[in-house]
DNA sequence: GTTTAACTGTTCAACTGTTTAACTATTAAC
DNA sequence: GTTAATAGTTAAACAGTTGAACAGTTAAAC
């Protein structure tokens, strides 16, 4: 492959993939509604399925200052969809887990966006979209690596 | 494939480009930096290629309101990075180009992100890659007519 | 055992990006 | 010539973000 060839791979990739992210949310945001953001929703998310988690730990996986979350977890406690409790051994830590509102919010947002994912996909060919996530999957690992350190 | 393999497909597609996206701005953000953010460097790159554009052509393209992109074009004119010109033919429009100090600072983020992504792509199979950017792009055209009405 | 250091989370000010609704100014339609 | 539509702006309100300073708690050093 030429240097011009990789040039114009990187030039396509810097491109699809803003376009791509910009399009996605706007779907999302059209088609589900449900008054969750997207980043609210990816928060019930990640809570529901580790079943709580801390303040520290959402920082981290999703690599913002600890501030970002207490405003963002502090919006979603006071529209009662999460639950803070103080850890009882260790009292600086405080274990975050979804409401009943919250999981019902969560769940029915969830089931639509699996909807629209899986009405999107199905337009692919199959092996086409499997090999398409798996490279996406072993970018997702790259970019680990690269932020890493 | 069954049901269950499809419904593995869409979970891991919504993790991963959640992920992903998320990696990849802090990524640019960390090692980028630049005094750009990512959405200015994007409407920058878009006013570049077009060589001038007005504020309703980027609402459509970044799919947002006009409003929205009067105050980014507003916070980016301030630090004199974009010029607005009326139209002498028609009063009501405003083209937007960049300045001297616009197309340098671009220039300059633009190049330190295309050695960025050639970093990251050059970690894959180039057939893979190519294979990915196009899946990518067809993505891309599903995701515009999903949301084009 | 007390002091010091490290850690968890919060508050506050300032910023970017966004929407909605009301508005100005201009052009097009009839 | 009045009415419609169009291009862009303004203002209020919100979500999300950073950075710096802070409180409270626990661990380490001595």
């Amino acid at each position: 492959m030429s240097v011009q060839d990789i040039k114009d791979l990187v030039d396509r990739y810097i491109a699809v993939s803003f376009s791509v992210e910009k399009k996605a949310a706007s779907l999302v945001k059209n088609q589900i509604g449900s008054d969750l953001t997207n980043d609210q929703h990816f928060t019930l998310r990640y809570i529901n399925q580790a079943g709580s988690c801390t303040s520290s730990e959402l920082a981290e996986v999703f690599d913002v200052k600890k501030s970002a979350i207490t405003a963002m977890i502090t919006r979603m406690w006071e529209k009662g969809l999460i639950q803070r409790t103080r850890d009882e051994n260790d009292r600086r830590v405080v274990y975050l887990t979804l409401t009943e509102k919250g999981n019902e919010l969560y769940v029915k947002a969830e089931e639509k966006i699996h909807n629209l994912v899986e009405s999107l996909i199905n337009r692919f060919d199959q092996a086409e979209i499997q090999q398409f996530i798996e490279t996406f999957e072993k970018l997702d690992k790259v970019l680990s690596q690269s932020n890493g350190q």
